[in-house]
DNA sequence: AGTAAGTGGGTGCAAAATCAACTAAATATG
DNA sequence: CATATTTAGTTGATTTTGCACCCACTTACT
């Protein structure tokens, strides 16, 4: 539901194909969604007999066919309609906090690896969003979606810069 | 998969019935997951019959019978090799950074709307961990199992302290 | 006396998400 | 010249999750 409704809002950007709107998932909403690209060719199918999108073949001379999806006045307004039905909740779910949580079960080394490890990660995440917020940050400031998509991305490295002071605080104080 | 994990660990802790493990989800496991309880029971009945935990009834006076499950030392081992196979790194799934990502297509006043519902809500969420925190925190420092899984929670707290700070940014410098 | 909430355990079903493979041509890289 | 990678889309199988419902009995509330 959520992922048809994030469609919705590429689609409202530009009309796209299921590949382009995979890239897209994998290079700006990322950091906050991710989906596998045979959800995304079925939500859109899903999106096109509800009557939200409707698709055109477009002709290439070198490459395949593309399946260029347009949203239509009813999606755009499913797409207000869930805006405006509230701020989503999304239900937190993190396997890594469930590994600390009984880390005790192993020996104090490989409790110490967890975490380096983790930190090594989160760290390469976060260089990750910040290299992709130069692109950015510039003119973003200057109308509101760019500000908003930019904003979103802020919140990633809050977190993730977040949990590095947690990851230093916890292997520090770890007894 | 990450849900058995966590039902193993908390079998680890001490034998359980489905019902108990639910109850531990909703009060202690919830800042990092969240499990239905037909899901915990269906899994619970898969961890029995791949032989990770056994089942025992145990007759009351009053209440119904519990099927107490134990964890076995086939289940230990899986626990600790989930647990020493690597740090694992969940996936970020939030649907309301999906809300602010397209929040332009709604009115100005709208969107201040969205950002200010979501902040109450962020905001009672913490609140109800700092809560939780208050009855641990004293002797948390002490063993390590204790130390851990108060770290968990006070990762959720950082990362709800973090928003709340992200939110008022946005409120604050939208254009 | 009647209703709610708690204890304990389930079933059925439908969405949603994941994994893996398969098609097929073009272009870039070694 | 051979092997990836990119473009574009599709199918099948399986798992995970969520929601709604069902049983039966007990204690607490009003």
């Amino acid at each position: 539901m959520v992922l048809a409704r994030l469609i919705l809002g590429l689609l409202c950007l530009a009309p796209m194909t299921g590949y382009e709107l995979k890239k897209h998932f994998d290079s700006s909403i990322n950091h906050f969604w991710n989906a596998d690209k045979a959800q995304i060719y079925r939500t859109l199918a899903q999106l096109v007999d509800k009557g939200y999108a409707t698709v055109t073949t477009v002709a290439q001379s070198n490459y395949p066919d593309r399946q260029e999806h347009h949203i239509t006045d009813a999606g755009r307004q499913a797409l207000v309609g869930w805006l405006s039905d509230g701020a989503a909740q999304g239900t937190e779910r993190d396997p890594f906090m469930g590994q600390v949580f009984f880390a005790a079960e192993l020996p104090r080394e490989d409790i110490d690896q967890l975490l380096t490890e983790r930190r090594v990660k989160t760290q390469a995440v976060l260089d990750d969003y910040l290299s992709q917020r130069e692109g950015i940050d510039m003119r973003a400031a200057a109308d509101r979606r760019s500000f908003l998509m930019a904003a979103t991305l802020d919140h990633a490295i809050r977190q993730q810069a977040a949990e590095l002071e947690w990851l230093d605080a916890v292997m520090e104080h770890l007894p």
